[in-house]
DNA sequence: GTCCGTATCATACAAACGTATGAATGATAC
DNA sequence: GTATCATTCATACGTTTGTATGATACGGAC
């Protein structure tokens, strides 16, 4: 009973961090149920009883799992979407920090694709992530309407639309590979995809820009 | 061995159409490794061998149901794109006929996210599918820019940009509603929601627009 | 009638699954 | 030393899985 909570931070990865690490790598590469213990636990090199003895179950494995590689995900943005006084600076901000964190961060996309694609209610650890960072958008939109820079309408439908872009380039990006002749390959195409996305967004909300500074913003 | 392909255009739902439509409710319900053929036969009201006999096996069927799915999603989303001859109207003929499509077909949201969600090459419906789609807009796009009613810049990255309003829309719709407050449960909601999307990529295209006529689109 | 190909049926089978169990192991406290 | 604790280990259990098999039923051709 009880997986151990109560840890003596260990120098060199634990069995249970081992865990988690085979088990994100996994579940991101084929999916919940087509993912055994039996292959966690070999990749972890530990036994077949380490997951029940230490997150009780595979479910407790798996949203373990979704909370460790979602909680910096928020961060993350969060600090990006605050790090700027200006909303549309902000939005840019914001635009380029979840871009770029899934960019590093690969597994993300599998990872939460597959809860979306579920029909049953969303994990705690995805809602909160959405919320999050769906909230930040809103209210840096909701302050540039305020401030006029910002086109009228429904906050919570434009931040759709603005999100929409990172979301699109990054949970799609096999198909765009694949099907679209899209490359996410390189540095430069990377800076190409994202200058464009920017440029988009802030030509849809409207924003009359800074007139001049526009273009030179690389 | 051999999966019947002779049919005599029978009346009532055979056992092969039945296989296909529980397929397509069970796959997108609760993806490809959580349904069991007894459910699928089940619930189609087959015996257990029939999956084998008509599909040669539970992926046959998968791929099956896969095609019949997404088919008409490529033709209604074609007719709509090449029933205008403006580029710009060509894209929101697109949106709408996209939005609709997936609205009046919900498993289909399911169904391409777990195919996206895995790490492996594409089955060929669904690489055709978006190569379909995308090719579509991609073609719209630059008759606009020839035109100059589109602004510039690389064709592709701007299908992405305009694509991507009605695919999070509808591929992402759980998470609008359980984590955004977006709701898409009544006529009137979807109408502002499509309406802005249309308005949002329209200002993204750079699109002077049609000044006056707009507004009165409906 | 017989023949024949298609389809449906009940049942069997081996494999893989998640989990439970109880014995070893190792470190720390006394 | 012994006792105590968390952890690791090998192994077993009962289910469920996809598929294979062989018998049976049906419907037209002749």
């Amino acid at each position: 009973m009880g997986a151990g909570s109560v840890r003596a931070a260990g120098k060199e990865p634990t069995t249970r961090e081992a865990l988690l690490e085979a088990g994100r790598e996994l579940f991101a590469a084929a999916g919940y149920h087509a993912t055994s213990i039996r292959s966690i636990t070999g990749s972890a090199g530990a036994n077949l009883g380490a997951v029940t003895y230490h997150f009780g179950s595979k479910e407790g494995l798996y949203h373990a799992v979704l909370e460790n590689a979602l909680a910096p995900f928020r961060r993350v943005v969060r600090v990006a979407a605050e790090s700027r006084t200006a909303p549309l600076e902000g939005i840019e901000a914001f635009l380029r920090a979840f871009f770029q964190h899934l960019l590093d961060h690969p597994e993300l996309r599998a990872l939460m694709l597959e809860q979306l694609a579920s029909e049953g209610p969303l994990p705690e650890p995805v809602k909160r992530t959405f919320r999050s960072n769906f909230g930040l958008l809103r209210k840096l939109i909701e302050a540039g309407q305020e401030e006029g820079t910002i086109c009228g309408g429904d906050p919570r439908l434009l931040a759709v639309a603005v999100a929409a872009q990172p979301a699109v380039l990054n949970l799609l990006r096999p198909v765009l590979e694949q099907a679209g002749g899209i490359s996410t390959a390189s540095r430069e195409d990377r800076e190409v995809i994202i200058e464009n996305a920017i440029r988009f967004v802030r030509a849809g909300l409207g924003a009359p820009g800074p007139s001049s500074d526009r273009e030179a913003v690389r």
